[in-house]
DNA sequence: ATGAAAGTTGAACCGACTTTCAACTATGAA
DNA sequence: TTCATAGTTGAAAGTCGGTTCAACTTTCAT
């Protein structure tokens, strides 16, 4: 269910020099990423990482020094990944909001695939604080950057900048978790034209576009 | 910097009887939300509450049966306040939209209040995953309510629903992260203006409204 | 084939925290 | 004033899980 093909090993106390070495880290990080996902970082102990991956409990100390350390790892390698995922995403748009569109498509499929996303990047508010202001500026970052593009060629309206960016990370995080980890049942094109739907022309009725404000609607 | 009038008492296992017995429970619950919000769930011992309460460890159990019943009741307390809050701010608005403009600002305002806020919530994904999912499927339902009004009345989209109700929410939270959390020292008006103005028209150039989605932009 | 380095093992140590409880004190209604 | 009830206290029981470590096994370059 977890792959981790390579869990950035800069990260890692220990790198592994043998083929058994790198076996075992990788069992020990992909069976934590499962527990962590599945508990909760408090609720999950060295010992039932250790007895999911089927290695012994000291084994663990050979890689990490400490079990924040490897939720570290963890934290960094998600937060990597989901990054490298979006930039996919919007490299072939044409636009700038058909490459939100995309990243909030691919978004929501990553969640789907990997439910421990929000449990580990969430937990990581209390874990690592540093490390889960950086995934959120990070990623503002790059939506902002995606902005600016549209803003210099004429697409988006001037002004549009960081504001616009934290809406759109939060729209795509909250989607991501009622129709990724909630309930994946919902078509993944209903909801990516929804959302494209709200960027591009708001939610407003488009005969007159301007008209509201005042008193239009019989009551409120 | 809490003042906690009064926590829903019909969660809380024993009711005190008397004066005295009123103003432990007050200390506590005002311990308690400080603590978890400064350290989080784990990291806060009923010792440190009690301790910064000014009562004996002892007096905790007088009033609650464990730990995560303590958490439970500050979740709901939160919880139900936030609402009371949104409710209270979509109540003079002449519009949807301007309703959610002023729910977006009365949010950020109660975030920049009350720092615990998000700490309190966010955690409740671990120790208490019904109440957390509770509290965002009833976030959502009252915006969806609130949308619901504004497209009978003709103001908003045929098609708004649950899907744009979470978006909404999703920025609400975020921009409450960002301008009410980690940094509150952006002006309230300028936020709740470019939220406002995404919700009502979007982020594209205003001209010719549906021409984008081919190939306008130079380059994406 | 060999041995030094790499990796494995799990019992035990250790500190920390939640919860219990029996003795004690304060409250407030009659 | 009285006394039953409510509330307080903190030592200690009980539990749990992270981390250490010394003995052991496997690997692989020479």
């Amino acid at each position: 269910m977890v792959e981790h093909v390579a869990v950035a090993t800069a990260e890692t106390s220990k790198i592994p020099r043998t083929e058994r070495g790198r076996r075992t880290l990788r069992a020990i990080l992909d069976a934590a990423a499962a527990e962590f996902g599945a508990r909760g970082f408090h609720d999950t102990s060295i010992v039932g990482i250790t007895s999911r991956a089927g290695v012994a409990l000291g084994s663990f100390y050979t890689y990490f020094g400490s079990k924040d350390e490897l939720f570290r790892a963890l934290v960094h390698d998600m937060s990597t990944r989901v990054g490298a995922v979006g930039a996919m995403a919007s490299q072939g748009a044409a636009t700038a909001l058909d490459g939100e569109r995309a990243v909030l498509s691919s978004f929501i499929g990553f969640a789907r695939e990997h439910q421990e996303l929000y449990r580990i990047i969430d937990e990581a508010e209390f874990v690592d604080p540093a490390s889960y202001r950086a995934h959120y500026e990070g990623a503002a970052k790059r939506i902002g950057a995606r902005l600016a593009q549209g803003v210099g060629n004429g697409e988006l309206r001037e002004g549009v900048g960081e504001i616009e960016a934290w809406a759109i990370m939060g729209i795509n995080v909250f989607l991501g978790l009622r129709y990724g980890v909630m309930d994946d049942s919902a078509n993944l094109e209903t909801i990516a034209n929804a959302a494209s739907a709200l960027l591009r022309q708001g939610l407003s009725r488009q005969e007159e576009n301007s008209m509201f404000g005042k008193d239009v609607g019989r009551r409120a």
